[in-house]
DNA sequence: CTGTTAGCGCCTTCAA
DNA sequence: TTGAAGGCGCTAACAG
């Protein structure tokens, strides 16, 4: 490239990172310069840039399952969209949960010199993470590690049980509030959070919750759960269903036992999954703001100096199962 | 890393890089240098590396919106598990569908010097590969470009047509079959190919298609086509529905007008995504190989010398949706 | 305003 | 069996 304009690498080097102006090349030498880089299609190794400048432009993702077909791999559409924007690039490692292989993809990334690492979960929760990253340069991503000073980025999870309650509580609900699945993963931070948010708003309003209903939260558990409570002579004015395969099961109880939504029974829900809209009718649910969390972390990352944690607000999703 | 154990890089690098049988090094020699890279955490610079063997084990992968929460990710989770097995790496680019966007990753993977590329589609397409792209070392996963020698890879879907008109064959349908789908995306693969193999299969036992509902691939569509069809006196024996969410609108259209599954109507599916095991019964889903494709095509643009073309079975997941 | 020089960390010829 | 030297492609000092 140096020769083919017959200048000095240098001079091509200021004009083709943009630094013209700033070293004031003569235009004409500029013009050629391009001239002849796009003529031979020339294109800068990035690997050598990086040697020298120690610099990637590359963040680091690591996760356990996220990209493995849930809905929460939006967190990754959402980190990619940041990282374009910044002239930047993922390189995503997935561990299936495995610490043997965590180490080994947090090596492999060291060794490539990212700019900055992601370390993202599936499921919200507090962990212990990794010792071989980096305090700086790291950001957890829906999850937390309190013993670290590593930036994290986690729903807002009180405020949106909060907005849940606040949600029958403007359609009248005054009581019969049931709420269904209680977080069954150890650690995981989204169940308890969201309880807490729940009654706090209802005390508040002094209506108490009727029911807790223990279930894991999937389909069949929730339908098990919903249909044994239904059965047990349990009315229900509302549901709270802490996630959107519980309400789907829910659902699902309700038509069994010949009971109307949002006629007999209100449905409120968290995610904001697709699922939610596939529902009949679609459900209100408090949407877990994936793909803002993915791009907030990314901000943070690429942040010389990020506050310590940044809670994303959930969005209530509307539907048609509250009157 | 040299001199922290008195040798030369050379030996050095010879023993680090396992080559220290061939050389014939010194076992003490060996043993030193082991020790001290050991002790000073060496880890050798992934970037000097590519620059000096211009291999980057790295692969690039770009998407239109695979990351973007679909069942379709799987394809990266597979694909993310052969690289980990290969030693290899993988940075993601999400292109949003935009041209402009895609053309800009391309380069950007090409700058980075990836070994190779892996250009992804959600939806099995036939499509105009980017001219950007390099004939080898690309390979195009649940897309094909019919202009271009760069191997592809996507699922078998007339075999899994097939696959699904002989679950009811097995059954003891012989009539009164309905095909619910049909593909609404112009140069999409999916919905003739197992429409083909449906009636194909179907046509040898000597069973004809009731009908075909055209719908778009969701679950509202799905619900209103399969309803207007059941108002309208359609009394199926048995539906085909070309997708999971189809197959979730047919549920409830169904339930709607008190048919019971599969009591009253049979039900066959594609996709076997999650939602296949969340309706009630579980539906008979042929599945979506979409691992096992993300697998197979990073060992594509590994191997010197691929094959031009690798269809995917898809295995037929159990349900209780039909008889 | 532009060219020369040096070196990022690694690997590979070539000598010793 | 090991060391010295050179260069991958690029950019940051420093001259001129």
């Amino acid at each position: 490239m140096a020769q083919a304009a017959g200048v000095s690498a240098t001079t091509a080097s200021y004009i083709l990172n943009g630094r013209a102006q700033q070293m004031r090349i003569a235009g004409d030498t500029e013009e050629r310069v391009r001239a002849a880089a796009e003529s031979i299609g020339y294109r800068p190794d990035r690997n050598a840039r990086s040697l020298r400048t120690s610099s990637t432009a590359a963040i680091g993702v690591i996760t356990d399952y996220v990209a493995s077909g849930m809905f929460s791999s939006r967190m990754l559409a959402g980190a990619n969209a940041a990282a374009l924007a910044a002239d930047h690039v993922l390189v995503i490692g997935e561990t299936d949960g495995d610490p043997r292989v965590t180490q080994l993809l947090v090596s492999e990334m060291l060794d490539r010199r990212v700019d900055g690492l992601l370390f993202v979960t599936r499921t919200s929760l507090r962990l212990t993470l990794p010792a071989e990253l980096p305090d700086d340069r790291t950001v957890a991503l829906n999850c937390v590690d309190d013993a670290r000073a590593v930036p994290s980025v986690l729903p807002d999870e009180v405020a949106g049980g909060r907005a849940a309650a606040q949600v029958l509580l403007d359609a009248g609900v005054r009581a019969g509030v049931v709420v269904v699945g209680v977080d069954p993963t150890p650690n995981a931070i989204a169940g308890p959070a969201r309880l807490e948010g729940i009654s706090g708003r209802l005390a508040e309003a002094g209506v108490g919750i009727a029911a807790v209903l223990d279930c894991d939260w999937t389909v069949d558990q929730a339908f098990a759960a919903v249909s044994a409570h239904l059965a047990a002579g349990g009315r229900p004015r509302a549901l709270v269903c802490l996630n959107d395969r519980i309400a789907m099961g829910a659902y699902q109880a309700l038509a069994e036992f010949g009971l109307t939504i949002p006629g007999d029974v209100a449905v409120v829900s968290f995610d904001g999954s697709e699922l939610a809209g596939w529902l009949r009718p679609k459900v209100v649910s408090v949407e877990l703001p994936f793909a803002a969390m993915g791009r907030r972390a990314v901000e943070l990352v690429l942040d010389p100096d990020p506050p310590s944690q940044v809670l994303v607000d959930m969005p209530v999703q509307a539907g048609a199962s509250v009157s």
